[in-house]
DNA sequence: CCAAAAGTGTTGACCGTACACCCATGA
DNA sequence: TCATGGGTGTACGGTCAACACTTTTGG
């Protein structure tokens, strides 16, 4: 209880969270089918109430790691989502989150013992409530956020290829790119470690790996340097 | 009370508002001397508490209009705080909006009258708990969107001049722009109406007055136009 | 040896930026 | 007449977009 605001209205406060992954050349959503009611067997995002005493963020994190068991993932608060009848359950403000993981490290076990499930951003079931809303959100932040900073890779693995990157890039942005072009453009950046080895899984040839590099983006970034990939 | 959701914590929700004029070439935000306990005395940003079956939206309109007595404000959300400590007189979790407003509009005798004062962004005092990390976060937002967006016509009168214009850029940025390269880049976007009829206030020869043209905005932007405006 | 994906450079168009002088007018 | 702010055009350089062929190798 509140020392000096005893008297007020006070809300149920809830995160969802719009879960990213990238897997065989598609942009996919960590959906759930709900097994409880109300509504059960719709679709839906994950969510969670706040707990008292948990910050939003912190929320958003424990809702995500109950769901896929994976911690220090890319998670950025969306925007509030708040009107009176949003839920007809009863009246839940809720907080959206998106995120961004590697469909290579999550917990099968745990998602699929979730009822959840990944499905292709062109193709999303009907959601519960306003949850379209918040995807459509997140879908446009995505695309807006890719293009001046380098996001992309949080939905790699830690090593991938330059045809693989551009491969993502084509799928946020339902477009396809001139490989040429793409390439010249990110190299330039000079973000990019180049490994030996190559990668021979979509190619008899084989494409080299690439890491990319945090802290020469930070240093870049402290003298004034833009992440800038226009598609 | 919730039907469903009958036993999860609750939490008491704010707003606050970050409101931006700009007036005599300055930038200013509007803010407020509390007048009441807690930390009377000191400067915060215009806020309330959601009312039980109000939006966030409507919430924070009624708090803009309560201060400003004006209504159809370009009022947009921000970001949520939920932070368990934000504030030591006891959980809120605040929504933080930001607004542009022309400031020849609003009233003087409502605003002066509830302690609030307009001050500019490169002088701003002490604020109470995160109010300066939303007035940052509205700041970099305002900048981020006045370059893609035309919104910066929401601060100026409905009639203004291209060297009023470019000045409002120019407090926005805290950089000087070349009038040539600014009118012809504004100018050709095509989407001010010139007038016949000169302001002469702020110099002997006059400067032309324009109108932004909202109804020719939307039709290009139907178009596939993007207002792009690189300070 | 062939199919399939990886890798590589050049050119033209457009856009952003830098830059200096004349005009109108009230005092 | 002069001081003050309003108004105008050009040229250069960099960046984006379009475009086709060679290389590698497993089967």
């Amino acid at each position: 209880m509140s020392r000096y605001y005893p008297q007020e209205d006070r809300q149920l406060l809830a995160v969802d969270c719009i879960i990213f992954g990238f897997d065989h050349g598609q942009l996919k959503l960590l959906l759930l089918k709900r097994n409880f009611e109300p509504d059960k067997g719709k679709w839906s995002l994950a969510g969670g109430f706040l707990n008292k005493s948990e910050s939003l963020d912190a929320a958003a994190g424990r809702v995500l790691n109950q769901l896929t068991g994976l911690r220090d993932v890319f998670l950025e608060q969306l925007r509030v989502y708040g009107e009176p009848e949003r839920d007809p359950g009863g009246r839940v403000v809720s907080v959206a989150y998106f995120a961004l993981l590697k469909v290579e490290d999550y917990n099968e076990d745990l998602v699929y013992g979730n009822g959840a499930h990944w499905q292709a951003i062109e193709n999303i079931p009907d959601l519960l409530y306003d949850h379209r809303v918040m995807v459509d959100k997140a879908l446009r932040r995505l695309r807006r956020k890719a293009k001046t900073q380098p996001i992309g890779f949080e939905l790699l693995p830690e090593s991938f290829t330059l045809p693989q990157l551009q491969s993502l890039y084509e799928a946020i942005y339902q477009k396809e790119l001139d490989k040429r072009n793409f390439r010249k453009k990110i190299l330039s950046m000079d973000l990019l470690d180049k490994l030996t080895e190559k990668d021979k899984s979509a190619s008899k040839k084989g494409a080299f790996l690439y890491q990319f590099n945090q802290s020469k983006y930070e240093e870049l970034v402290a003298k004034g340097f833009y992440f800038s990939l226009d598609v």
